[in-house]
DNA sequence: GACGTGATGTCAGTTGCAGACATCACGGTA
DNA sequence: TACCGTGATGTCTGCAACTGACATCACGTC
């Protein structure tokens, strides 16, 4: 006879989103969340730093595809053409299919203010290790951080753009086309 | 005989911040806050939404800079011409005499991930008022959020520098040199 | 001189979280 | 086969962050 059944971290993901999404945040305990799925609180905490984590944990992924897109763009790149190439990575990492959960999840984060900053962070960290990784090519301040902050407000944008509904791009064209317009701000500024 | 003193607010936010600074946040309690300026935790509790907000509240005088700045543009300037008044009005929000206040604050902030958090979402906020008031003049999506996004990150690079031992220029100063970086950083890509 | 008001105090309760310690299937080792 | 270490979990306990309900009482007003 088995001891636990495996995969509790990801059970407790899957029915806190469901929670989140039918009461409230605020409304669901970690106590509800854990036992829907046959654990305790005790046990959500060691898998969880806090409450709202379960929402965020597994992100080094998506991370990981940021800064693997910084790694593939050409040594002569400049700045914002290594942000294209790591904003293409990261927005390939959100194929078609994953739309209506990112959609169903990101209405839980936006119904909520702890959630929305603790989003915030999460993407301040990602822009704060893509600088660190344009630094490391040669970038200085304040370029690297204004670029890496830039693709990170790049991002938000196309990814809100991308769950709204009745949208149908793909999330690496909605990208490609707010990076278009980043570039016209300036351009047009300079004119 | 009175039965408070006046400036509850004010005097919780001192001893908030110099209790934070000395001991670290999580080891203060809001009780111990409130008990050394003669209050009690309930009434701390009145004056600030979270513990977290100690340090945070009353901000809006400097989100009312900023949309000055916005007003004060001339009606044909582009959208980053309109963010560079912007950022100049709000820059001018903080004259050298608040730098070592504005120093240890931050110093504060940087230590806590919770109050990292909370400075993330209240930049967010200015960023999406700000957003606003460039559509309330015309500027379509993404254009609008784009601008004034890139504007919450250059304020935060330059507010940052400011901070930096060592640094004498003024705010305004370091505030447009980034801005110059920012164009630059897209001039470069079209080149 | 009575009266309403607003900032505060008091008290009790819920929830988020963390330390300390016990449990016990499983996998290896003798 | 008997033993042992390990890791994921449960249990128990306690603190601190908040919150609602109700009491207090100086002060200004009529």
């Amino acid at each position: 006879m088995v001891r636990w059944e495996p995969g509790a971290r990801e059970r407790l993901q899957a029915a806190a989103l469901e929670l989140f999404a039918t009461r409230g945040f605020e409304q669901t305990t970690a106590a509800e969340i854990a036992e829907s799925v046959g654990l305790t609180e005790r046990t959500f905490f060691r898998h969880f730093a806090d409450k709202r984590e379960v929402l965020f944990y597994g992100q080094e992924l998506f991370l990981g595809s940021f800064l693997d897109g910084v790694d593939s763009a050409p040594r002569d790149a400049s700045p914002l053409e290594v942000i294209a190439c790591a904003l293409h990575a990261a927005a390939g990492f959100f194929p078609d299919e994953r739309r209506s959960h990112s959609r169903l999840r990101q209405s839980v984060i936006d119904r909520h203010h702890a959630l929305q900053e603790r989003e915030l962070h999460k993407l301040a960290g990602l822009a704060t290790a893509v600088s660190e990784a344009l630094r490391a090519r040669g970038i200085g301040e304040p370029a690297a951080t204004l670029a890496a902050e830039s693709g990170a407000t790049v991002f938000g944008i196309a990814f809100a753009q991308w769950i709204r509904d009745g949208e149908t791009r793909s999330l690496p064209a909605i990208t490609s086309d707010v990076l278009d317009e980043l570039r016209n701000l300036t351009v047009v500024a300079e004119s």
